[in-house]
DNA sequence: CTGTTAGCGCCTTCAC
DNA sequence: GTGAAGGCGCTAACAG
């Protein structure tokens, strides 16, 4: 009954005696022991565990990627190490390396960093995938970026079907690549569609900025607000409400990334939809191949999807 | 320059002349190279890293316990390992062994797992911090109990003081704890208040179960209900205004966490807030506590908070 | 089929 | 202040 005799049984290996191995069973049983799975990664050269970098685990976006990740990687025996990294792009690229540096792989979500450094660390970081931007395509890395200039671009013509002319983007964080994406989009739709005005006002990314900006836009004679996400656009809502403004009567709203309470909102909220539970999981697919060496580094893109609820309507 | 050399100035013992110290550097820096973490891990006998268990990474609140756990973690030089482990109890359990076992401690969210099964794994898992429910009393180890028996209480109490009489309760999924919790607070206030009748009915935990439910809610009589979470009470809301139902005039609506989201229901959601963020971060508190060795397992109670927004009004 | 040996990469005494 | 040696617990290659 040598170590390797108890390392075989342990992983189930059917080359030990049927009366050993239920011995040693028994045995670890009795001593309740359970191998190391330090030791294990140490000696087999990985960790079946992948790092998630997210940058805002208060979003719900995010949530949703973690979630279709880490029940993507589960039934393949590997673990998700989360690391958090807050606004700071410093922080973020020193987390990202030490917490890939503790697994076997790296899923980055749309990171705050600037394409220079990516470009210098993802080569290290390999393998990895990037959500939700689009890496500058001389980095050899796999990615699934989601058209978020598209995305606006649908809100636009969206709202110019319906007859406005004068829109609001009420912008998210400056450092984002997603906000700065979105702006793009807005600007080729915009011309477009001459004569359309598309002012921007500071917002960023959660219920209190759409709460906060709301008096700014009840005042504007814009009839039309495209916010840079749901959340926004649900305190947006509310804050319309209390300045007696009438959605979609008095002024239509669009949101982006179709949150689960998003047709739950009064009125329901019409917006962009992203699949990022679905997206999570695809994330892990990518992964799971780069690991295996069954594919090389790919960019693949996805489309936000207008999905049209109570809050957009004809302008009048 | 041997490799103990390169350990001790790769973790900054000041034992090692300056200038030695600066080539290892510089080596480093050139060969890009980055010490094992796992290495590092079995030969200190601690990898910096500490497993969450969690039921369903899904839920909002269990999201934020998440976030405010890995925000506290994280200044500490500690990881989060996630584990969503889904409904089942038997996954759960498994579950929660193998991932401890790549960690030095373990968070468990609000386990199914039956008391008898706690009782048998939990000392084995230790150093742990079991969040959301009450371990049976005869086993040692650190929790926070969130008191959801008081909750539902407080909720009954505030509709019997807006004058109802009749209510409706709409239940949580059968395995989850705090459901059972909440009952018991109900049967209590029930007794407090004589005459009153607390009809239950099957709801769930999603948007979608609250609307669902919303057709029998609006045929009743009752004149108020309590939901088993917010979630459910925006579906809820959602569905009794497609019924013609106003709220709170018609019936009120009570819900249960305060997810953010809460304050932009329309009509704002009156609830039992439950700091999740909060607890989230006091469990690491407790759980480096443990892992130092500075304290012994307690339990520590929760007491949700009644915020009353415009959801709940008089009976008429 | 089973035991022996070496090594995964690091940290930590212990001598120098 | 620095190097040499042993060990953390496991797995894989090699004999027997």
């Amino acid at each position: 009954m040598s170590r390797a005799t108890v390392s075989r049984v342990m992983n189930g290996r059917d080359s030990v005696d049927a009366d050993l191995a239920e011995r040693v069973k028994a045995a670890a049983q009795e001593l309740d022991y359970r191998p190391s799975s330090v030791a294990r990664s140490l000696s087999l050269g990985r960790t079946q565990t992948v790092a998630v970098m997210i940058p805002e685990l208060d979003n719900p976006m995010f949530q949703r990627v973690l979630q279709g990740f880490t029940d993507a990687c589960a039934p393949k025996g590997y673990r998700v190490l989360v690391a958090n990294t807050g606004d700071d792009p410093e922080v973020e690229v020193a987390t990202a390396v030490e917490a890939r540096n503790r697994c076997d792989a790296l899923l980055m979500v749309a990171p705050r960093a600037s394409d220079e450094v990516l470009q210098e660390l993802l080569p290290q970081l390999q393998p990895a995938v990037v959500l939700g931007r689009q890496p500058s395509s001389r980095i050899d890395v796999s990615s699934l970026a989601i058209d978020y200039a598209a995305g606006a671009e649908a809100a636009v013509d969206h709202l110019v079907e319906l007859g406005h002319r004068e829109l609001i983007y009420v912008a998210g964080p400056e450092l984002s690549s997603s906000n700065r994406e979105r702006i793009v989009g807005l600007e080729r739709a915009r011309q477009r569609h001459r004569g359309i005005t598309v002012t921007q006002i500071a917002g960023g990314a959660h219920l209190d900025d759409g709460r906060r900006v709301a008096a700014e836009v009840a005042a504007s004679s814009a009839s039309a607000v495209f916010a840079y996400n749901d959340l926004m656009a649900f305190g947006l809502l509310a804050g319309l409400a209390e300045h007696g403004v009438r959605v979609p009567e008095d002024k239509s709203v669009v949101g982006f990334d179709d949150i689960d309470l998003a047709g739950y909102a009064n009125p329901p909220l019409t917006t962009l939809a992203v699949p990022h539970t679905a997206l999570g999981a695809r994330a892990w697919e990518r992964l799971d191949a780069l690991l295996a060496k069954r594919e090389d580094p790919q960019t693949e893109p996805y489309q936000p999807e207008l999905v049209i609820r109570a809050s957009s309507g004809p302008a009048h």
